[in-house]
RNA sequence: AGGGAUAUAGCCAAGCCGGUUAAGGCACAGGACUUUGACUCCUGCAUUCGCUGGUUCAAAUCCAGCUAUCCCUG
């Protein structure tokens, strides 16, 4: 039997992976990652729940510490990012620097040529290369959040859930009597369950200081708490008195200023991707049609992406798109509607 | 000092020729959604209408006085 390594959170969907990976015929080896022990402000995490569904299953679990290159591979930049005024995405460096990486050299180590993770998404194969695909079920599917995989790593994976929704997951989970068929839907970021602002502030130790809202004008509007806590198109938390709706539109950390704009000063007509990930390995020369998305959780739009200098791809829209952040990533889609695979994607740097 | 205007929740603001539970927006709080930040959605949010009296079966809505603010003329 085929032997293959899944990284095991204990959660509803890696335990289901699990399950069915036996069930196709596989012989799986569970691997569960501890990500943030003992990091300042982020939430206690144990394999127990991992630990019980292997015994349920009657498999044995390995557990790895992985906390210190999480920290320097996921925590840090995160932080940075945000000090000088980016939005990142932290679960796109998690999957290519941490969990992908660390299941490949485990596999390495074991000899073993698969390996797998609970993640919403399929494979599709094309040409000898392999691109992550959306999954069947739309409305969960994390594609997204594996644009910045190499195909070293996507060679090898194989996602069970790709096919199934997340309902029939939880049913699958139920009718083998998991324990974890009811465990709850994990969310936000994972080492800052009481929101970024607060994570950070303890995590440097150090509070932010209060700064200005300015207008697209330079006019002062009021005062805000720290440039830190706004994102673009962010519309909470900027105080009253407008008279309407209004939004971040852009932010200025070292002046420590928030410009505050109306909604349709959000939209751009196109954005530059920096640190770009190519699914294939190869950069286009050419520019071409594709779909793409500034955010999970986005529909995909449509846009022409065109190759730069520096290995930089301009993404212009055939819509306006709202708020386009830098720091975020832009994953460019090829293919259609539910068969749309990832092509690759980059850093949102400006418009 | 005279003349005029306005006073409704944290802010903006409907209602104001009287009639059951005082619109709406912003902000805020809680929730939903969510392996990123946002957006979005749902719910909540003045027993009370500057104050004090009066008229009336009934007033935020009419009347009087007081107070505050704004504008104009000295």
């Amino acid at each position: 039997m085929e032997e293959v390594l899944l990284a095991l959170s204990g959660g509803v969907d890696s335990s289901a992976s699990l399950l069915l990976l036996k069930k196709a015929g596989y012989s799986p080896r569970a691997i569960y990652f501890s990500l943030y022990a003992g990091l300042p402000g982020a939430p206690k995490a144990t394999p127990d729940e991992a630990y019980k569904v292997c015994s349920e299953l009657g498999i044995e679990l390995e557990v790895a510490d992985l906390s210190e290159q999480f920290e320097e591979e996921v925590v840090n930049p995160f932080v940075n990012a945000y000090l000088t005024g980016l939005t990142p995405n932290p679960c796109v460096w998690c999957n290519r620097k941490i969990k992908f990486s660390a299941l490949i050299k485990r596999a390495d180590e074991l000899g073993i040529k698969y390996i797998a993770t609970g993640h919403y998404s399929r494979i599709f194969k094309k040409d000898g290369i392999f691109y992550p695909q959306k999954a069947i079920d739309e409305q969960k599917d994390q594609s997204y959040a594996l644009c910045n995989l190499t195909q070293g790593q996507l060679s090898r994976a194989i996602f069970p859930l790709g096919e199934y929704t997340k309902a029939e997951v939880r049913a699958i989970a139920e009718s083998s009597s998991l324990s974890s068929a009811y465990s709850a839907e994990s969310q936000d970021i994972c080492f800052a369950t009481d929101g970024y602002r607060s994570f950070i502030e303890s995590y440097t130790g150090k509070t932010q200081s209060p700064g200005i809202f300015i207008d697209s004008g330079g006019n002062a509007l009021g005062k805000h708490s720290g440039a830190l806590s706004y994102t673009i198109g962010q519309r909470r938390g900027v105080g009253s008195g407008f008279g309407k709706r209004i939004y971040v539109t852009d932010k200025n950390m070292e002046k420590n200023t928030v410009t505050l704009g109306d909604e349709q000063d959000l939209y751009s007509s196109g954005v530059t991707l920096n640190r770009v990930n190519i699914i294939s390995g190869k950069f286009p020369e050419t520019p071409f049609k594709a779909k793409v998305k500034l955010r999970y959780r986005q529909k995909e739009s449509p846009a022409t992406v065109i190759p730069e200098d520096g290995g930089r791809l301009r993404l212009e829209f055939e819509a306006p798109l709202r708020a386009a952040a830098p720091g975020q990533w832009g994953v460019i889609y090829l293919g259609e509607g539910k068969d749309a695979y990832v092509y690759g994607g980059g850093i949102i740097s400006n418009y």
